[in-house]
DNA sequence: CACTTGACCTGTCCGC
DNA sequence: TGCGGACAGGTCAAGT
């Protein structure tokens, strides 16, 4: 579920409560996909380092540790980390939290550490994976290798962009743009919410669209993504921020989910789902016209 | 090789 | 109310 506006608040969070914070004990409930090197091995690495610093990449996210090692962690569509701090562990938890005490069945890693908080990795579809890994190479998971760059950075271009998506020039725009080595954290929702305000049909062919309709899509790929940011995600069912709380995107959404409801520009037009790339899709059918 | 499809999982919702 | 099937926001391997 978590896309880039919703693992950016995620971060956030975490980079404000786990700095500095040593870990006194980790544990594995069930989650095949984590510490594929060894549990019990990893878990003596883990004993006993401080949180560093919190990044993020893609729809990845980095938790250093003082040991020049590094928690990576993907929540893929249910994932969820989740901290508490030593007073708000149980009940103390936000009343608008769609969890109660912690853990619970979906909890697959849980991390104490020594000042008595704890931050949980939940996952209703074991489809996440958090890893250990030295800190140097990361960046040699293949997933980084070939992932494309962050759309918010200011030294990320529109060129780029559609230098990048012009490589699928065949293809749908809208797989193109959930393609991860096009450009970095786009998901469903978002690639429905910029594709409306850029009047793109999402099964538009890439090699029919004009550099100057690449470049508007990239603007409202920033744009959309920067809202989500700022209503602090998208939840639907699932996601919830590093301090148990939803966020209000999907308020502000134009077209996902909204299917039999008004287009926000042609009062009369009902927007329309259908399916693109196997993906539920979402469009105003009068804004967004195959070309 | 480029692109599409199925697999990974569990839970929920919808129609019969 | 019960049950089968479709579907869910991501990525990767396998298949065409």
């Amino acid at each position: 579920m978590p896309e880039l506006p919703e693992v950016e608040t995620i971060r956030a969070g975490l980079a404000r409560l786990l700095p500095q914070r040593k870990i006194e004990a980790v544990a594995v409930y069930d989650s095949p996909k984590s510490f594929p090197n060894g549990e019990e091995q990893t878990k003596q690495f883990l004993i006993g380092a401080d949180v560093l610093r919190v990044r993020r990449r893609a729809k990845v996210l980095l938790i250093d540790l003082d040991t020049n090692y590094t928690l990576v962690v993907h929540l893929k569509m249910t994932g969820q980390l989740v901290f508490r701090g030593e007073t708000n562990f149980g009940a103390g938890h936000p009343t608008d939290s769609l969890i109660g005490r912690l853990p619970d069945r979906s909890t697959r890693v849980q991390v104490d550490f020594i000042d008595g908080s704890h931050l949980f990795f939940n996952d209703q579809r074991k489809f996440g994976w958090i890893k250990l890994l030295p800190t140097q190479e990361v960046g040699y998971l293949s997933f980084f290798q070939k992932v494309g760059p962050e759309p918010l950075e200011e030294t990320t271009t529109s060129e780029q962009f559609i230098g990048r998506v012009r490589r699928h020039n065949n293809m749908m725009i809208k797989p193109a743009i959930l393609d991860q080595s096009v450009i970095a954290g786009v998901g469903n929702i978002y690639a429905d919410e910029a594709l409306w305000a850029a009047k793109i049909h999402p099964e538009t062919r890439v090699g029919h669209l004009s550099d100057e309709q690449l470049n508007t899509l990239f603007k409202e790929i920033r744009a959309v993504l920067l809202l989500g940011i700022e209503k602090g995600g998208s939840t639907d069912k699932n996601y919830i921020d590093a301090e148990g709380r939803r966020g209000n995107y999907l308020s502000f959404a134009r077209v996902f989910r909204r299917e039999g409801q008004p287009c926000p520009v042609h009062p009369d037009q009902e927007i329309v789902k259908l399916k693109v790339a196997g993906r539920g899709t979402h469009i105003c059918p009068v804004c967004q016209v195959v070309q």
